[in-house]
DNA sequence: CACCCGATTATCT
DNA sequence: GATAATCGGGTGT
């Protein structure tokens, strides 16, 4: 199977615009085993080097370096003990750094893999969130810089097209800097945005 | 080296 | 609605 990933130019734009763009979007995932799964994202939220809630706002660290780096690759931090969360990597010239977190999906295909890797019995929970997602995709610090615009082992590729007024803004789930700025995306109505 | 805390989730009440 | 679980990263001594 040919897939037709989103080329680098699609990253290499203002962070909150793609965080907006990125949904409808198909996520794909080729395990090593050759299972596929694919999810719709549905929830995104903008990240970015001038922004107090980024990780990228005190500058580079060994951990933040490929939120710096070329647009179009993933960038994936563990958190609280537990759970890991998948970035990719977008920004325009003017800034140093920017991602998009991706926060949830809609599963396409494979859900049977997914539902093993979760340990749960149904689809209602298994990528209704930023951790949930990565751990029903199999996507740990192993994937950490994946070219997302190559047909590897994670990449992206149009999706559906939305309108804007499909398109729900809000304030970031969870941080406690920068508050103020609206840079939650989410499809309205859809039952795979994440819970709050 | 000690301390603090987090871009979360599951499991309570 | 509230909170425990859990550990790596970042900071300061």
């Amino acid at each position: 199977m040919e897939y037709f990933p989103l080329p680098r130019s699609f990253y290499a734009r203002n962070t909150v615009q793609v965080a907006k763009d990125l949904l409808g979007k198909t996520l794909i995932r080729i395990l090593p085993n050759r299972t596929v799964l694919k999810g719709m994202i549905v929830e995104t939220e903008a990240y970015q080097s001038d922004d107090a809630a980024s990780h990228a706002f005190r500058g580079i660290t060994p951990r933040t370096q490929p939120l710096f780096g070329p647009v179009g690759h993933a960038y994936i931090y563990f958190i609280y003990g537990n759970y890991f969360c998948l970035n990719i990597v977008a920004k325009d010239s003017s800034i140093r750094a920017g991602g998009v977190l991706i926060r949830a999906l809609e599963p396409i295909e494979g859900m049977k893999a997914m539902l093993t890797f979760r340990h749960v019995q149904t689809i209602e929970n298994i990528t209704n969130g930023p951790g949930k997602l990565t751990q029903a995709f199999s996507i740990t610090k192993k994937e950490q810089g994946v070219d997302i615009t190559q047909q590897g082992s994670l990449f992206v590729t149009q999706g559906i097209a939305l309108k804007e007024k499909e398109i729900a803004i809000s304030r970031r789930v969870g941080i406690t800097k920068a508050q103020q700025n609206p840079w939650r995306f989410y499809i309205k109505g859809n039952a795979f945005v994440s819970k709050r």
